[in-house]
DNA sequence: GTCTATAGGAGGATAGAC
DNA sequence: GTCTATCCTCCTATAGAC
């Protein structure tokens, strides 16, 4: 987001990052409500600012535009597991995590969406980075496995339960029209995010506590870091 | 899926019923995937093994097709949602929703991941049924309410905690490529189905327990009727 | 009800002046 | 780097014969 000020790089660099990087946001926001064949070129230029010919100027195909875009989000998308590490106490990880997710979800709202519409169009460009999907997922589970083995949290499938702490995050950036609806607003304010960080932290710690450490009201205040924006 | 046989009808009706099946069927496979300004209607015809004319003779505009698809999937919708019931004990109404909803991914798949890329688009065409599915939605979570105050299960929120339901075992239809990506398979199988409703109902159930009923070994059992097709 | 032909218009991509 | 003009393919939708 922040925008590479001049770096002792020549002057048209600085218009091509600038121009791609307008370009690959209008495209990521397309991208994630119309997918690749309903997305025009001539829409992602409109939504850029600039003219229909100069975005071809730097994205020659709409593949090579898509695929910039896939890149250009999967970096962040890396830093949202980040949290889950074998030497930190579980209770806390997870819990971080959770409130990570949910910010990024919503701070990131498009780019959460546009990866949510690649994998569910079939992942076709998404498949080029199978190694590298399959790497993160493994090790984070990994980890979750490792606490298991120590006694820290309850016996369960670490992929499955993982994937309980992906999809709940994951929930209200692409389905944000449907949770709209359950919780009756028009829109959601970072109140109902902190119920819903506060909701998922307990059930899924509860759910996967040995019955040695009920948790002594550590559930709350720590989850004030979200919506404070 | 049954076929409506002969059923007094005259047989130009049956015809009319059949085609239409079977273009809605290809129809929702292809608007999961594509969404509604990716997807052609010349390959709607093509999948369905009718003439592109024909096509439109049923549907004179890609929009009343896209319509009659979405309400021909809201209908099964609904029925996931029956299981959740004030007079039912909440442990086994959630775990019979659970397994239910898991099923309903894995078998109709095109179905889940269409209303998934609806709603991820924006919902414009889901917007027409808002009272309905507000009231659904409502319910259902007027039912959680119920237990709680009954102190049948922990002060949970009941929005939140409903969106964990949903979320978690949607996972598994929309984002499949994912959940194989996470377990390391090429394919989901039975087993896998079986293990993922296993964690849910056990996350979710000791997470939403009020310590007074820990559960005998009820989650196991029960769930075998999944994936025996 | 079924199918062929085609109008009418977008959309992806390129050539080449400035 | 920027922009105009344009090619050509493909798509929605319709007219009308069978």
């Amino acid at each position: 987001m922040a925008k590479p000020k001049s770096c002792g790089k020549a002057p048209e660099a600085r218009i091509r990052a600038r121009n791609e990087a307008k370009i690959l946001k209008a495209a990521v926001a397309l991208f994630a409500t119309k997918g690749f064949d309903g997305t025009r070129m001539g829409e992602v230029a409109e939504r850029s600012g600039l003219p229909r010919a100069n975005v071809y100027y730097y994205f020659p195909t709409k593949k090579r535009m898509y695929n910039a875009a896939i890149e250009s989000v999967l970096d962040g998308w890396d830093r949202a597991f980040e949290h889950i590490e074998a030497s930190r106490e579980p209770r806390q990880a997870i819990s971080d995590y959770v409130v990570a997710k949910l910010e990024y979800s919503r701070k990131h709202s498009a780019e959460s969406r546009f990866f949510a519409n690649e994998v569910l169009s079939g992942a076709k460009f998404l498949r080029r980075h199978n190694r590298h999907m399959q790497e993160v997922t493994r090790q984070r589970s990994a980890v979750v496995e490792q606490w298991i083995e120590k006694g820290k949290i309850a016996t369960v499938d670490p992929h499955h339960f993982f994937i309980m702490l992906w999809s709940a995050t994951q929930f209200y950036a692409d389905f944000a029209y449907l949770a709209s609806r359950v919780l009756d607003k028009r829109k959601l304010t970072s109140k109902d995010y902190e119920a819903a960080a506060e909701t998922i932290v307990k059930v899924v710690l509860d759910g996967c506590s040995t019955g040695t450490e009920k948790n002594p009201g550590m559930d709350d205040g720590h989850l004030d870091c979200l919506g404070k924006r």
